[in-house]
DNA sequence: ACTGTGAACTTAACGGTGTTAACCTAAGGT
DNA sequence: ACCTTAGGTTAACACCGTTAAGTTCACAGT
């Protein structure tokens, strides 16, 4: 195994275990048996190691949601499969999660685009999937790519806000998650109006 | 003007100027002519310190949000201007929004809960209005109080989603935001299901 | 008037951080 | 036999949050 490769490792370890904010360039280096600025060889700085490891971790998240989709299902099922399936997969891997949403690199804005591509491809999976929803007569939206996003965001916020441990304790997050996935998906559905 | 308001208004200032991750004890301090040891005096340390600056933000966007409510109008208007006023003070004041949600102090969890008390009466504003309208019929809503929270959550998904930059440069902020909203209230709205 | 106390503030230091410059070493190609 | 290059090192810089110890000074009690 590589050094880099090496260093992803140790790097995910560490921040899996012990959060985002404990990890160090030189906490990095010592698990790996190297010196601190051995990482400067293989990673321009620690922003750009971070974003090594966002990209790991998206690729992740979007084959779990890739598994899941059921070609043979309803444009509906299949919302609120992923829609689950997001959610599932952010209550069962938060720090890994995190690592995606949570890392806030500096330098994001302009890193290269073609990196965010996968991110891409499941916005168009989710648009095609509305699209279809809304040939179809079931979902009432305008814009289905634009719409992807917000429903997207709608379900980020519902997990961050879960993740950043900011859910009033009063409230069980089971509950909290159901009637949230409820709400989104009934947000995309039409509206039947009374004869 | 006592060396902690001091303390609060340069923090605040250097992390409106400079945002989150550049702020430190040391700049704080000596833009309010002291040493940084002087602010341990006045807070117990750095996340303290930041703690005290979101609760006055916390108590800005309550304000912003009370003042926006109109008695009179119908729940489905309060929501939708309750919504828009929300959205409208995050993306004016968005690193202030961000000291509010980014700001994520380590021992947040055991932080005293009655700090938090302006915060749960928003909530309690909030679900108040999707009660009325749940007894007029308007609203299709289990219970209200998860409901609002659900319905906060998504609008700081699409907040967060907007001032993380991670809106895809293809898509127009205005329109997201539209649609965004207009899924989450409709997501709200009884469903008339046909004759 | 003298003393004591406590608050406000400082200096100096500890152990940590990301990052860079300069250097070393071994392998491979010419 | 020489040069280049990749992969690694040591030492250092300038910063960080935080603490222990010391200073100054206003004011209360006797």
């Amino acid at each position: 195994m590589s050094l880099r490769e090496e260093i992803l490792d140790v790097s995910k370890e560490l921040l899996l275990k012990h959060g985002f904010s404990k990890i160090s360039m030189r906490k990095i280096a010592k698990k790996a048996n190297v010196t601190a600025t051995s990482i400067y060889l293989h990673f321009k700085n620690k922003d750009d190691l971070l974003l090594a490891l966002v990209e790991e971790s998206i690729a992740n998240l979007n084959r779990v949601l890739r598994n899941t989709l059921d070609e043979a299902a309803s444009p509906i099922e299949q919302l609120e499969s992923l829609t689950d399936a997001y959610v599932g997969y952010a209550m069962e891997n938060p720090q890994e999660y995190e690592i995606i949403y949570m890392v806030r690199p500096e330098e994001m804005p302009k890193y290269p685009r073609e990196k965010f591509q996968q991110v891409r491809e499941i916005y168009e999976l989710l648009a095609g999937i509305i699209q279809r929803g809304k040939d179809r007569n079931l979902f009432d939206v305008e814009d289905p790519l634009v719409s992807a996003y917000t429903l997207w965001a709608q379900i980020h916020g519902v997990v961050s806000v879960i993740l950043g441990k900011r859910l009033d304790t009063r409230v069980p997050i089971e509950r909290f998650l159901d009637l949230a996935t409820d709400h989104i998906i009934q947000g995309f559905i039409v509206q039947k109006t009374p004869a």
